[in-house]
This record gives C-alpha cells, structure tokens and sequence, in this order.
DNA sequence: TTTATTGTGATACGCTTGTATCATAACGGG
DNA sequence: CCCGTTATGATACAAGCGTATCACAATAAA
C-alpha cells in the first residue's frame, strides 16, 4: 500500500478546522469549503476524508466527546491525593462551568449540537442523555463516597441531590455561556448549594 | 390609501408559519420559500412583510416573546386567589418546564436564537439576559413574599436562591427537552429543592 | 520496474438560497 | 372617473452549497 499517510492524524487536523470554524460561524453554517480553507487543504481532502457533510458533523460530535473526556480525566489526575469526595465534586463543577475560551467554546459547540439535533435524525439524540446521565451517576456515587466519610450528611437521597446538582450545572452553565452571570458569581452559588448538603451547616 | 388589508394579522399568519417551519426542519435550516408554502402565500408576500431574511429572523424572536409573556400572564390570571407565594412560584415552575408540545417548541426555538445569536450580531443578546434576569427578580420577590407571610424560612437569602431556581429551572428545562427525563421527574426534584426553603420542612 | 492502490488536486453539475426587478391588481381619495 | 398608493404575483439572478467526476501523483509490493 502506497502513500502511507497518518489517516488519523489528518483527520484530527481537519476536525480541529471544523471545530473552530463551527465555532466562528456558527455550527449550523459550516461549509465543507471553509473548513478545507481553515485546515489548509482542498476541499476533496475534506470529502475523502470524510466522505460526506453529515459524515463531518459525526465525527465532529465525536470528536468533542473524545475531547470533553480527556480534559475531565487530565482534570481529575490533576486532583492532588488523597481527594475528598467534595473536592472532587468541587473540581467537577469548574470543569463543567465554561471558565476559559476553551470550554466556552465546547459548550456552545455541544449545545449546538443538541438543538442541531432535534431536527436531523441523522446524529443520535442518546449522546445528550448518555453523557449527563453517567455524570449524574458519578456525582451520586461521589455524594454517597461523601455520606460514607461523613462529609456530607447521612439523610442524603444522593439520586435526587446528584439531578439537582446535574440541573444546576447545565443551568448555570448556560447562563455563563450568554454571559448572563460571570463564572466566579455561579460557583458561589454552586457552592452554597453543595453547603446545605454538608455536616457541618455553612449557613 | 388602497387595499387596505390588516398588516399586524398577516404577519403574525407568516410569523406563526415560520415558527412551524422551524421547529420543524430547525431554526437554522428555515427558508423563505417554506415559510410563504407553510403559510400559503407567495414568497414575494415574505419579503414584503419582513423586508429581508434577517427581519424575520428578528421579528420571529420578538413573536416568540410575545407568545411566552402572554402565556404567563394567562397562567397567573388562571390562578385561584388569594395566592399564595408558594402557589405562585409552582405555577410558574410548571409553565417554565416544557410538558406539552406547544411550551416544548417553544423552548425548542428559544435555545435555537441563544445558539444562533452567538455567532450572529444581528439579533441582540440581551433578549437572553433580560429574560432571565427579570424572572430572578420576580422569583426573588415572590419568595421574599413568602418569608414575610410566613410561609418561608426568615433566614433566606431570597437572590442567591432566585438564581439557584431559576437555574434548575434552565437545566431542568433542557433535561426535558432532549428527553433526558419526563417533565413530571423534574417537577418532583423541584418540589424538594422548594421544600428545602420552608418554614415546615418536608424532608 | 512495473503495477495496483492510496492520496490529492482541479473542476464541473445541479440545486437551493436570499434578493431584486417588473408588471399589475386592488382600492381609497380627488 | 381616475389617479396614486398599497399589495401581490411571476420570474430572474448571482452566489454558495454539497456532491460527483476525472486525472494524476506518490509509493509499497510484485
């Protein structure tokens, strides 16, 4: 086989053109021609790779899957040992703000997305239940590691708190995001919540 | 003056038309051809009303607007009196969730504009953070309502609950419109974070 | 060195889009 | 009655879109 050019390689440079052009203009504006002329290639590059326009658009969501979970993991290992269940909850909650260009980015980008794909059958509505679900199941299992240590108190329903915390967390993402209120302003408030839930009442 | 036809009622007819056509092929894909056959008129008739693409654009978000506030003012009138803060504040959670198809379109559309206003500076922002932060208001004076009748804890700190509400209520809202969870789950996980704020404490 | 396969460029096609143009029908005021 | 404004239809146009086609450069295997 000739030719032999890193498949994967190009494929991640091509996406990070898509990403950053669906950024700029919008997700639902992205033309394969300026995602070629964003990665420095030709557009049939772009279709070769990816054959079609809805093939991109997957392997784009894709791709911010892949994305989202390598920083939460980076996030987590950053996390210095050994960590109580409400520093990692308290961890989770900044990565889950959009705090940096970064994340802003991501989060438009996922909402985009999710509205993207109430109308178009061709992307699977499950990666927008999938994804908050598991995370709703990690905060639970955090919050009951939390009860366990005696952090938080023992009358917990963990299930209920985690969706209240989960619902939040959009929530306030959301609003971060159209900058109806700075991040700093939403962990407080993140933060007062995650109080009531404590041993030791804050207020 | 000729022919004189009732302007405001033929453009709320092509404004309801393309509120049709958006939610169903999405607001991002919505042409002035399909909007003048949804509506069963010509496309000239479109331009005609709404100069451009952009002015429907505009005046589509301000319709939606519209059409929300007067539901809430229908809501509230429907409201048995005396009511109490309590009562209120449900009622209002009730009508902020999407539950039937109707309010589910329209929240549908609204994180549409809020995506599509990100990368377009033709329709303002602010729509989105005024929204918003007048329900907070109203949320927080609802509730200071309450602690003065009694009917919630005297020690509340009626803003930053406002702000924690109404962002469960964003979450929530989005939970239930990609399906995540039925609207009547997140009613019930409302109701407990409701019942954290009274006076006689249900759990 | 040939050969088959993989990777890349140039370009064209058909379609849809928003917008513009032009004619003309309808109708109130003079 | 007629005139000028309002309202509506038919149609044209240039631009941009996704997709398809074809040629050909590059290279590993024979």
């Amino acid at each position: 086989m000739p030719r032999t050019v890193d498949h994967e390689e190009r494929r991640a440079a091509i996406l990070e053109a898509f990403v950053r052009v669906a950024v700029r203009e919008g997700l639902y504006a992205v033309a394969l021609r300026a995602v070629a002329v964003e990665a420095g290639v030709s557009l049939r590059l772009v279709q070769y790779y990816f054959e079609t326009k809805a093939g991109l658009m997957r392997a784009g969501l894709e791709f911010l899957e892949r994305q989202s979970n390598s920083r939460w993991a980076q996030r987590v290992a950053e996390l210095p040992r050994p960590a109580t269940a409400r520093a990692t909850l308290w961890a989770l909650f900044e990565e889950a703000l959009p705090t940096d260009k970064d994340s802003r980015d991501f989060h438009l980008l996922w909402m985009s997305y999710a509205v993207f794909a109430q109308s178009d059958d061709q992307i699977s509505h499950r990666a927008f239940t999938d994804g908050p679900n598991r995370l709703q199941q990690h905060i639970a299992s955090l919050l009951q590691q939390g009860v366990a240590s005696g952090e938080f108190r023992a009358d917990l329903d963990v299930e209920v708190e985690a969706a209240i915390l989960i619902g939040l967390l959009h929530g306030f993402g959301t609003a971060v995001l159209v900058e109806q209120k700075p991040a700093d302003v939403a962990l407080n408030q993140l933060r007062l919540q995650l109080g009531r839930l404590s041993c030791t009442r804050v207020a």
